[in-house]
DNA sequence: ATCGTATATATGTGTTGTCCTATATCGCCT
DNA sequence: AGGCGATATAGGACAACACATATATACGAT
């Protein structure tokens, strides 16, 4: 599981709440290259203190449930650096929007053209919060030579998510213009005549 | 789930048994967009059937297990045509090769090279066999106009991870240059120092 | 002669991830 | 006055997925 490496890597730069670690890092920095549920950090948590890398302090606190401070420990960082010189490849490819563009020969040009143009929008929105995060992130000053090493990786996979996004804006606009221009042969059943609700 | 939804887009196509989807379909044309265990198909298959959008026939053979041939029903055909027009969004983001890139400032320069360099040779692998069933599949002649309307859907679904496989390998590769000519900081933790075994 | 591969389905088990709900209080907005 | 959002953690239930293993036989290669 790679969240638990993800933990590690912030815990790595200073000691945090499970709330933290979700609002102000995966929900933030990290959300484009990882996403986790709340449950699922907590759950985290606990097994790594479980295993030993990283440890738990309780701050009390008035009016709120006490907070758990995680700090990750030695054999914590040295299961991290472990984890960094592996090799890690992009996870199996799993996209659910594709396969509707695959399957949609049932579909009618039209049809295939509203799907199209959808996710193009849905795709600009996204690329955009990129671009806005890394003009932000660019013209943020590091206050250390380590901070300024951080901030250049993160800018880095940044970019990277920026390149697949503009890349699958610029395809979807060569579908939308092939699909204008019409498909070849004919929808085997339309969606007009199954769907007249 | 989408498998149950490749599924039903598959035996649209024709009755098929759980073998073939797994090893004609799956593990090939649709290996780029969507990835499943075999274990999964004959699971999904089962749950299918108890759901009424598919049928099942079993065809006795000689010195092999007896084959299922399953096949779609009517109830299919409407709940995929449900599925085709409903708007299908690409899956939360979930990187391990990013995330390893952006943790990787207690690596030496010469560290995060290898990464990108490795990370590098396995996609332009990938894009290389993309490449190739593209020829492939452009060079195929289809018998009816239905199967040209498949192949032009399935052909833009195979430029889209084309056209972000290669946005990928250019990144790398503008990656590859910034960390030859040095990253900012250094290294707080060498690997160098942890990992003499 | 045996080893691996293709054909074909099935189960057991564990892990990862999602969704919903619960609890408790402070402060802000309307 | 009352509702909503932020702060903070936690558990139950379930869906999706991964990995290993079992069974049985034909066929080609070494």
């Amino acid at each position: 599981m790679s969240l638990a490496h993800a933990i590690l890597g912030f815990l790595g730069r200073g000691p945090m709440t499970g709330y933290d670690l979700k609002t102000r890092w995966l929900d933030g920095p990290a959300s484009h290259f990882w996403t986790a549920d709340q449950a699922q950090v907590y759950r985290t948590l606990d097994r790594l203190e479980r295993e030993g890398v990283v440890v738990s302090e309780i701050v009390e606190q008035r009016g709120r449930p006490d907070r758990i401070v995680y700090s990750i420990t030695p054999s914590g960082r040295e299961s991290m650096l472990d984890w960094l010189v592996e090799p890690h490849h992009p996870p199996p490819v799993r996209d659910p929007f594709l396969m509707q563009l695959f399957f949609s020969s049932d579909l009618s040009d039209e049809d295939v053209l509203e799907i199209l143009v959808s996710a193009r929008s849905t795709l600009q929105e996204r690329l955009d919060a990129l671009r806005d995060r890394k003009t932000e992130e660019d013209s943020r000053i590091q206050p250390s030579p380590e901070r300024e090493r951080d901030a250049a990786l993160s800018g880095m996979t940044l970019d990277a998510s920026i390149a697949t996004a503009r890349a699958n804006v610029d395809w979807l606009d060569d579908c939308i213009e092939r699909v204008q221009r019409g498909l070849p042969g004919r929808p085997r059943r339309s969606v007009h005549q199954h769907s007249k609700r």
